[in-house]
RNA sequence: GGCGCGGUACCCAAGUGGUAAGGGAGAGGUCUGCAAAACCUUUAUGCGUCGGUUCGAUUCCGACCCGCGCCUCCA
């Protein structure tokens, strides 16, 4: 089964194959640099990134790439008011953005920056000019003429004919031939950011930069253009309008969006307070793990609630999984193999497939493999798991975290990492008992962990429980979690 | 106003024209020196409301109520 997928352009679930057999090119649009990322913006980098991944997992080789929007009005003003260049502003945010989706086990994509592509885009605007598409304002910006491009609307699904005869529509405070033009290139105004070009001095419009970068990277024609929903109107669709008209050929095959998520039931915003960034999250004590996995819990295309409920939920859900992995990396089992448990792997394998072949069912393939968990556990608890099923159930589970990647256990340096900024930024008072307390089991090495355990199973092999439990209650208060299993004694850090 | 999406148990959340996945939480139980982990049982005659189509609808159609998005650079 291929994958199917929801493409935009057609607003229905499609098959999905790429222009060339083994490979995909996918170009995503990357953050605008001028401020921390939030959890709406990675939500959408998730929804790509399992996209990548499963699409990896599939069998293909992957050309990536996503833009770092790093010139904007909102750079300009900032930069200004800090009194800083763009530059030294952007480096800051873009270096905040790698980090923050690093912690989510965001693998990065070969990155892209409009200030290193301006001649070519002055090139692209001047070839859009000669074709006649773009016109040259009096002040030296230059806009798309929309009426030159019929299709423009067939994104996102906007009638623009009332505007396509070439009628001007008389706008009198822009020097547009009508409204619905855009800009592709600003002319300067003082102490802003501008560079020399052919096409004289100005800056890019935004839509410029992603039409000439993946073009640069990807070629005229790619499989599949992502971000989130709300850049289907405008951006998108003027992304389309320009490259389409100076290429003559269809740009991108397939239209990727996320869908925006709510906070605790509400639109997030910064004036309801329910406004975070991932650095805010693990502030108050949550693990990266369980961010990424709430957020790669629900289907792109749905709604998804962000609540503090389900944040603790997803980390329970998360240890659920990792301690399975740990039961069958460090039990004994008897030789042999049970049939059972064989299909069982096989089966769950296949359902977590379908589930992501299924336009990235995310929700399915983790019912899938929380079946899975359940049924091998229960064989667990009956002896019944054999030497040779211990291979299968780990293959499964990591073909689950191919995608999800949230069972390899790194949360604790992550969250010191986020510990530390906050103290270089002067943000101690926002810092969490609760993430001081995570950050603490850090101190202890696992040889110290380790001599600890051997000193709790000498006590308990006297059978000196009080002793035992005294070390065990001891490495609780560090954040180490001791359990006493038929296997022997198993810790973990919490 | 135009275009589009959604309303499923205490919470999060899949899904199907034939009788409701999964996770969390709660309750009871098994195991255990105690914990932890794990397992078992249990929690929606019901899927926003009202009609319609159908042998049969949560699933299709219509209306209404509510939430959300886009419609001048917010993922």
């Amino acid at each position: 089964m291929p994958l199917r997928l929801f493409n935009t352009m057609s607003s229905q679930v499609e098959e999905f194959h790429p222009l060339r057999d083994s490979e995909v090119r996918m170009y995503a649009c990357g953050p605008t640099v001028y401020d921390y990322g939030h959890i709406g913006n990675f939500r959408t980098f998730i929804a790509i990134d399992l996209l990548r991944r499963f699409l990896r997992q599939s069998g293909y080789k992957i050309q990536h790439v996503m833009n770092i929007t790093d010139v904007d009005d909102k750079i300009i003003r900032n930069s200004a008011r800090d009194g800083v260049t763009v530059q030294q502003y952007t480096a800051k945010y873009e270096k905040a953005f790698l980090e923050d989706a690093a912690m989510l086990g965001i693998e990065q994509p070969t990155l892209v920056r409009a200030t290193e592509h301006i001649p070519e885009m002055a090139q692209f605007v001047a070839k859009l000019v000669e074709k006649g598409f773009a016109y040259r304002a009096d002040d030296g910006s230059y806009y798309f003429r929309i009426a030159k491009f019929p299709r423009y609307g067939k994104l996102s699904k906007k009638d623009f004919s009332s505007m396509l005869d070439g009628a001007r529509v008389d706008v009198d405070e822009y020097d547009k031939d009508s409204a619905r033009d855009f800009a592709l290139w600003k002319a300067p105004k003082p102490g802003e950011a501008s560079w020399d070009t052919v096409i004289g001095p100005g800056r890019p419009g935004w839509h410029l930069e992603c039409s000439v970068m993946s073009m640069e990277e990807l070629g005229e024609s790619f499989d599949l253009h992502a971000g989130g929903e709300d850049l289907i109107f405008p951006h998108h669709e003027n992304e389309i309008a320009q490259s389409e008209s100076l290429t003559g050929k269809p740009f991108a095959h397939f239209w990727f969006h996320a869908r925006f998520l709510l906070v605790e039931g509400e639109k997030m915003s910064k004036s309801l307070g329910n406004f975070f960034t991932p650095r805010d999250l693990v502030l108050k004590g949550h693990k990266p793990s369980s961010i990424r996995y709430l957020l790669a819990s629900v289907p792109y295309r749905n709604q998804l609630n962000f609540t503090f409920d389900g944040l603790k939920q997803a980390a329970v859900s998360v240890d659920r999984l990792r301690n399975f992995r740990l039961r069958l990396s460090a039990g004994n089992f008897a030789d042999g193999s049970n049939p059972q448990m064989q299909t069982l792997a096989t089966e769950t394998g296949d359902r977590m497939r379908a589930a992501l072949d299924d336009d990235l069912n995310t929700a399915q393939a983790q019912a899938a493999i929380f079946e899975m968990v359940r049924q091998a556990n229960t064989a667990f608890d009956t002896g019944s798991v054999m030497k040779d099923d211990v291979p299968p159930l780990l293959a499964a589970l990591e073909k689950f975290d191919e995608v999800f990647a949230v069972l390899h256990d790194d949360d604790i340096p992550k969250m010191k990492q986020v510990l530390q900024w906050a103290q270089t930024e002067g943000r101690e008072k926002d810092i969490s008992q609760e993430l001081r307390d995570a950050v603490q089991s850090a101190h202890l090495s696992d040889a110290d962990i380790e001599a600890k355990i051997a000193d709790m199973r000498a006590a308990r092999t006297s059978r000196d429980f009080k002793k035992s439990d005294a070390i065990r209650a001891e490495l609780a208060e560090a954040g180490i979690l001791v359990e006493i299993t038929k296997d022997g004694i198993r810790w973990r850090r919490r």
